[in-house]
DNA sequence: TCCCTATCTTTACATCGTAAAGATCGAATA
DNA sequence: TATTCGATCTTTACGATGTAAAGATAGGGA
């Protein structure tokens, strides 16, 4: 009585080198001590194994590859397995959201490090936050997707809002100032959302690459970074910044 | 011999009022005088149809409700119908997107209509932009979701074409300089690219509502548009403006 | 020792995109 | 005018996906 979708998914599997039989003894093989540091079959791991899994398929086949299913038969599990574990699609990809935007704010904090003149300092945020960006497109583009994510989820939610504690005090500290938690001044927050919108703008529009007809009339060999460089330093010459 | 698939879609068909049988008598009747500025059926309207179901849909479901399926049936037609118009579903959303430039595109240009000081003509094109963003936020999700788009398609590349095209020259008019087709000077790029950076950048950021925070903050009932002023506006205190 | 609960698998189903074949109508052609 | 032809639309079919529900399994506490 096997319908179209499960005769589908069992030729995969059956074609797959793991899982080659769905008995106890397949399952147990798969604990034996040769597969040394693979998912212990039942315990805790598999959660994390899941959220890596799913960084595995968005670099590989892009965000239109991530589906549950795909991360299940990565991880070698059955395809309803991670819903145990995220409930669904959205919590998957939530939870991956927030270990982008963690990895995200680790990357910003190290690139404010090691860093001498105040043009330097001014820089190197914006520069690691494109970075990031144009090595993890994947990622990024789900921290930025909201249509997808829930973010009463209290891990995502608190790996953004550092995001964007980092982003304030660092336009705080650039302005001398001490931006208190409760309220903004109104150049302040003109300040903040020029320079996220700035950044955040730039990102997207490369990574879409909408820059691209920009970089082939700039001088020969124009970098991206070259280009956010002047675009954050250049002198404003008409009186409205636009 | 009906699978699940069919059986689930005829009975949709079914319980809906139009298309009670699926014989050349009920398509007899859609063509009859009492249905005049219906569809007429077997002529070249279904395709302009399509696309405005399209955007019927997409702006009473969201972009996750938008798939062919469901403006097949916004427009009474089976499901199959829009792929001999469309190819595919990145066909359709392209042709919507291209649909979505020229509104965006005439918005622009009418706003910079009836514009007196020059105050007023520099906040005109941003204050259009965003307008046009949260008045559309369904279509302004689609343009500028790449990933299921084909720039290819020569009435989406002309249309966004014409978009990038109006901005740079704006910028050019602003300083006073005109900016030729084929080279652009690292300022012109940086320029270009500040202002661009700036205007998307915010109006995603708003869409995806990661301005809130930043608005609740700021004095009472400060509007994004307000917000967007003052970006526009204020007075560089830095030596940078990031 | 035995059962209970969290974890994982199986099974099932509605929906979606898309391909392929059949039906239908307007229009060109004879 | 009658007939054929091609564009348009419908039917049928299939693999894939998300998700719900029920069954299996194993580790830990009674």
């Amino acid at each position: 009585m096997a319908k179209t979708d499960t005769k589908g998914e069992t030729a995969r599997h059956q074609r797959a080198p793991r899982r080659t039989a769905s008995t106890a003894a397949s399952r147990a093989a798969r604990r034996a001590p040769s597969a040394k540091t693979e998912t212990p079959y039942h315990h805790g791991a598999l959660r994390e194994a899941l959220l890596q899994a799913a960084e595995r398929v968005l670099e590989r086949e892009g965000l239109a590859g991530l589906t549950l299913r795909a991360v299940a038969r990565e991880a070698g599990v059955s395809h309803a397995a991670p819903t145990h574990h995220f409930g669904d699609l959205t919590g998957l990809l939530s939870e991956l959201a927030a270990v982008g935007f963690r990895q995200f704010n680790a990357a910003m904090a190290s690139a404010c490090d090691s860093v001498t003149t105040p043009l330097e300092r001014a820089l190197a945020r914006p520069k690691a936050y494109v970075a990031y960006a144009q090595a993890h497109p994947g990622m990024y583009g789900i921290m930025f997707r909201t249509e997808r994510l829930d973010y009463s989820r209290p891990s995502l939610h608190e790996a953004a809002e550092a995001s964007f504690a980092g982003l304030a005090n660092a336009i705080g500290m650039m302005r001398q100032e001490q931006i208190s938690g409760d309220a903004l001044t109104m150049e302040q927050g003109a300040a903040i959302a020029r320079a996220w919108s700035m950044v955040h703008g730039f990102t997207t529009l490369l990574l879409d690459g909408r820059l691209k007809d920009i970089l082939g009339r700039l001088p020969e060999g124009t970098t991206a970074e070259r280009l956010l460089e002047a675009m954050l330093t250049a002198p404003i010459t008409t009186k409205l910044p636009v």
